[in-house]
DNA sequence: CGCGTCATTGATGTGCATCAAGTGGTGTGG
DNA sequence: CCACACCACTTGATGCACATCAATGACGCG
C-alpha cells in the first residue's frame, strides 16, 4: 500500500507561502496544522486519486509533480493540468462527492492530505483561510479559461510557447531557473494537454531549436530567447 | 445607466432550487434574502462586467442569457461559456479582485447582485450555504474540464453535438422542451466556444439536417434523434 | 548488452480554415 | 408599404496546418 502516514506541520513547511494565506498569527497557524492530519507518498506512475473515487480530501503537493486527466467512455483522454509543489489538487471532487478525473504522479511525490470537512469547518472560523480557499478555486477557474483560449484559438507553436513559458515561470516562483527546466512529462502528455499529437509537439520543439529560441536535449529545455517565445504567444511572428 | 435597483427576495424566487442549497429552514432563508441586496437589469448586448473591472459581487441570473469570453492582447477572443437562469456568474473575479473576462447579455436579462464579502460572511455561519458555494465553484471547474476535453480531442461534429445536447439538457432542467430550443447566440459565438469557425458550425448543422438528426430553422433547433447525437459525441458513427 | 520506452524525422492524407459569392430575414426610412 | 441596407447564415472552391502512418534513433533499466 502506498499510503504512508507521516505527521505533518504547516507552520514549519517551507511551502507555506505558496499554499497558505499570508499573515496568519500563531494561533491560526496552529489550528491549520490540525487540518493536515497526514502526508501521503505517491510513487511515480501511481494514482493519487482516480475518476469515480469517493471524495474526502484536498491535497497540497509537497514534493513531486502530477498530471490530472479526464477520459471519455470511448477511450480518449485529455490532460487537464500539470501540478507542482505548493499547488492544490482534488477540487473537482467537491461537487458530486466523487472525483471526476485521475491524478497521476509523474515523479515520486508527497502530498499533505486535507480532509475537506475539516477544511470547511476551520474556514468558518478563520476568515483568511476561507478567503484563501475561495481564491484557490477561482484561480483554477481562471487558469482553465486560459487553457480554453489556448485550445480554442491558438496554433501549435503558440500553444507550445505558452506552455513552456507557463511552466518555467511557475518553476521560477519556486526558486528554480527562469531559463532552464526539466520536463517531467512525455511528449504525448504535453500533446494531450495542448490538443496536439506527440509528433507535432516534437516537430514544434525542433522548429524552436532551428530558430535558436531554445535548446532541447530530451526532456532538458534551455530557453535562449524568452522574448521570442512571448512574441510567438502574442502572435507577433517574423520581425515587423 | 442600466443599473436599476429592485428589492430582491430569494425566499419567493422560483429559481431557488437552482441557485440555492436545498433544505434551508426559514431563518436561514431570511438571512440569505439579506445577501441579495438588489437586482440589476442588463439590456441585450450590454456588459454585466468586463475584463479588468474591480470585483465585488457574484451574480445569479434570474432571467436572460449570457456569454462570458476572454481575450488576448492581439485581439483574439474565446467564449468560455454560456449561462442561463439559475446559474452563477463572476467567479473568475475572486482571485485577483478583478474580473478576467467579459460577461455580455445575449438577451435582455436580470441578475441578482450578491456582494461577495456578504456571501463569505454569511457562509461562515450557515454551513449549507458555505458548502453550496464550494460546490458551485467545483462544478464550474468540472464543466471546464469537459470543455477542455471537447476542444482538445473532439472533431467538429462531436463538438457541436455535445454542445446542443448540453444546452437542451440544461433548458429541460428549467422546464423547457427536451427536443426543441432557440439559440440565443450567433454561429460565430458558437464557433468561438467550440474552437471552430462559423462556416464550420453552419456546415455541421447542415450535415445533421441532411442525416435527419435535427431540423434547423435559423436559430430554431428541433432535435429529431437524440440518440444519434449521443452516438456522435461518443464517437460511434455509422451503424456498427 | 539487449530490450522497451520515448523521441525524432519524413511522406502522405484530411479536416477544417480561408476566401468568396449568394440568400434570406429584419429593421428602417422614404 | 415598399425599397434598401444590413446582418446572420449558407454553400462552394481552394489551401494549409496538423494528423496519420511509418521508419529510425537515443536513452535508460534490468
Amino acid at each position: 500500500m502506498n499510503l504512508q502516514a507521516i505527521k505533518a506541520s504547516c507552520s514549519t513547511c517551507n511551502l507555506r507561502e505558496l499554499c497558505l494565506p499570508i499573515g496568519l498569527n500563531e494561533e491560526q497557524m496552529e489550528r491549520i496544522d490540525t487540518i493536515v492530519a497526514v502526508r501521503r507518498k505517491v510513487k511515480r506512475g501511481a494514482l493519487l486519486f482516480h475518476n469515480g473515487e469517493a471524495f474526502s480530501s484536498l491535497y497540497a503537493i509537497r514534493t513531486g509533480f502530477f498530471k490530472t486527466s479526464v477520459a471519455t467512455e470511448d477511450g480518449r483522454d485529455q490532460v487537464t493540468g500539470f501540478q507542482m509543489a505548493g499547488e492544490i489538487i482534488g477540487l473537482d471532487g467537491i461537487v458530486n462527492d466523487h472525483h471526476t478525473c485521475d491524478a497521476v504522479a509523474l515523479e515520486d511525490a508527497e502530498v499533505c492530505v486535507m480532509p475537506f470537512d475539516k477544511l470547511e469547518e476551520l474556514s468558518r472560523e478563520v476568515t483568511v483561510l476561507q478567503n484563501h480557499v475561495h481564491k484557490v478555486m477561482s484561480r483554477e477557474i481562471v487558469r482553465e479559461h486560459g487553457v480554453m483560449l489556448l485550445l480554442g484559438s491558438m496554433r501549435a507553436e503558440e500553444r507550445l510557447a505558452a506552455f513552456v513559458l507557463n511552466l518555467v515561470q511557475r518553476l521560477h516562483t519556486r526558486g528554480f531557473s527562469a531559463s532552464e527546466l526539466v520536463l517531467r512529462m512525455t511528449r504525448e502528455e504535453i500533446g494531450s494537454y495542448l490538443g496536439l499529437k506527440l509528433e507535432t509537439v516534437s516537430r514544434t520543439f525542433s522548429k524552436f531549436v532551428e530558430e535558436g529560441i531554445v535548446e532541447v536535449k530530451q526532456r532538458h529545455i534551455r530557453i535562449l530567447d524568452t522574448d521570442a517565445l512571448k512574441r510567438i504567444v502574442n502572435n507577433q511572428h517574423g520581425c515587423e
